[in-house]
DNA sequence: ATATATACATAAAATTCTTATGCATGCAAA
DNA sequence: TTTGCATGCATAAGAATTTTATGTATATAT
């Protein structure tokens, strides 16, 4: 399987990133992006994306729309303006901890 | 402050890998070490590290041992075998989810 | 006398996942 | 034709790991 587990706070900046993007996808849609760009070493669950994409909505982040593609439902999602900013803000702050890990895990690196 | 949050998983592997290269550290030392190392970045709360050295000891990847410095008490801990391999595959893991991290948010570089 | 640093600890709450389950449609294979 | 898999949504229970708050105690500096 070769499936690694979350590290827990990444999962929004994923989303986010990945909205930033496509201009909207739709919640299956995202975990099998995911899937592929990680050739199956990350796999987004169900059961923490979709209560994922409804909190970066009811926060402003996200606005939705809902279509009906062979009689089935999806519902898009698309970065607000607030979106884009915060997604900004949120890659920034990534890349800032990734790089205070480097300090600490290649302490050899750190001049 | 510029205190940025902890990414959930990761405190455990910083604990290790800081072990692996200092032999023996006492929990203050450990906040102090890593306040030193990320200038003040990232600031390990007690209340998150007393509970994961505890645990860590009773999974048997850390040993302590008790000292009186200066009328004060330490408690030294240093890895054990298991503890050893345990860094090492935690090192592992942690690297290849920046990896995959890397293809996420990075999407130009995988090619 | 008061604040700060050192040094440990735990409990309650918050956050964010995993795992399990449920519903429904469409299609392919047995 | 029914069984399984893929598509597509959702939520609830539980686990894991953190934050925040609080407590104890000694030493040192103001």
């Amino acid at each position: 399987m070769a499936n690694s587990k979350l590290y827990k706070g990444s999962l929004t900046t994923i989303i986010l990133k990945l909205l930033s993007e496509h201009n909207k996808m739709y919640g299956y849609e995202i975990t099998q992006k995911v899937k592929a760009l990680t050739k199956g070493e990350l796999q987004i669950t169900e059961g923490a994306l979709y209560p994922s994409l409804h909190k970066l909505e009811s926060e402003g982040l996200l606005d939705v729309e809902v279509a009906k593609v062979d009689n089935r439902l999806r519902k898009y999602y698309k970065l607000t303006e607030k979106g884009t900013k915060e997604t900004v803000s949120k890659l920034e702050e990534l890349e800032q901890y990734l790089a205070t890990l480097q300090a600490l895990l290649n302490p050899k690196l750190s001049y």
